[in-house]
DNA sequence: ACCTGAACACCGTTCAAGT
DNA sequence: ACCTGAACACCGTTCAAGT
């Protein structure tokens, strides 16, 4: 008893915290998600979060990160660089319109995500490969984020609709960009 | 002194409180705005507020509308309706982008405020204007939309870029869906 | 009927006291 | 050194008591 322990509840740890932060943001909404609430969930001191987590803030930012962590992992294979980056574009809006809108704002927070920033690199060579020039590329990619973004946050969205949209607006700008300039 | 009174701060109002909050909102930031902080600043006791709003939800729906509620008022006269329709973007755009992140997602609630229906009605009457059909102009609105507030909510902003993509995505759709379809 | 202000049920976070 | 839990400084909002 004394020298193997089995613990009744697992060691509390970031991943742990994280699946019961996004269990109750699922269940409860982005307003349930207390730091009290959140302790509560896991059986624990309401302190015993911040030795994880410097503070709110950074917890919710990692949740809104894994919640968008897998972004593009299911396109990196083979395929045109437009068919790359549309999929890209895709799999991004969905999981952003997967997060509460509260939740939503902090992906392109002036600090990013990793995921953001994973994303936005893998956007970047698909246009670098598409022959865009390095700052073409970056003007293109805000265009095209903004876009999906913005996308994400309208109520009644249409996946077709997003897709015929971004298609219109990356040959725009392949043909606006691409080439010439 | 008992007949004519002269009261050393105006009567509450709707138009008092909106200034205040916005007031503190500048000043202090979003998180800075609170039901009793509101209240300090006009003087008023915590519960006077709720005379004029129903709770804080509709109170910083206030606020939004409020700071929002000039766009198009520049640009309705004369011009393409192109013209039109992109200066109504920009001016979208810029109004946005001056919100705070926190209050800038419900422009595009589910609910939508007041000033938002007006600019949607508007742009609509645009693209109308310019041969789309009415659902086609919707599918476009929302595509334009999407694109404005996306990028209003980007860091590091240059206005001439947005305008950039936002003509490349205007000129495609209505290559797209503005003749044919 | 209206307005007051005390009170309720919460927050995020600090920090002194214990182990 | 680490963990606890009491405490601080707030919240939004309800509601009974006063006028």
């Amino acid at each position: 008893m004394s020298a193997a322990e089995t613990p009744t509840t697992e060691r509390l740890s970031r991943e742990r915290i994280l699946d019961a932060a996004t269990r109750i943001v699922d269940e409860e909404g982005p307003k349930g998600l207390s730091m009290r609430r959140l302790a509560q969930e896991l059986d624990v001191w309401p302190m015993s979060v911040y030795r994880y987590f410097q503070d709110k803030a950074e917890l919710v930012d990692a949740v809104v990160d894994r919640a968008t962590a897998d972004i593009g992992e299911q396109s990196t294979a083979g395929g045109s660089w437009k068919g790359r980056l549309r999929s890209l574009l895709r799999e991004t809006r969905a999981a952003l319109a997967a997060q509460p809108a509260e939740f939503r704002v902090r992906f392109t927070a002036a600090d990013s995500s990793p995921a953001a920033l994973r994303v936005t690199e893998a956007g970047l060579a698909d246009l670098r490969e598409g022959g865009f020039s390095q700052e073409a590329a970056g003007a293109c990619w805000r265009a095209l984020l903004a876009y999906t973004i913005g996308f994400a946050g309208l109520a009644e969205v249409d996946e077709d609709e997003f897709d015929r949209g971004l298609r219109v607006l990356l040959d725009g700008l392949e043909a606006e960009l691409g080439a010439g300039d």
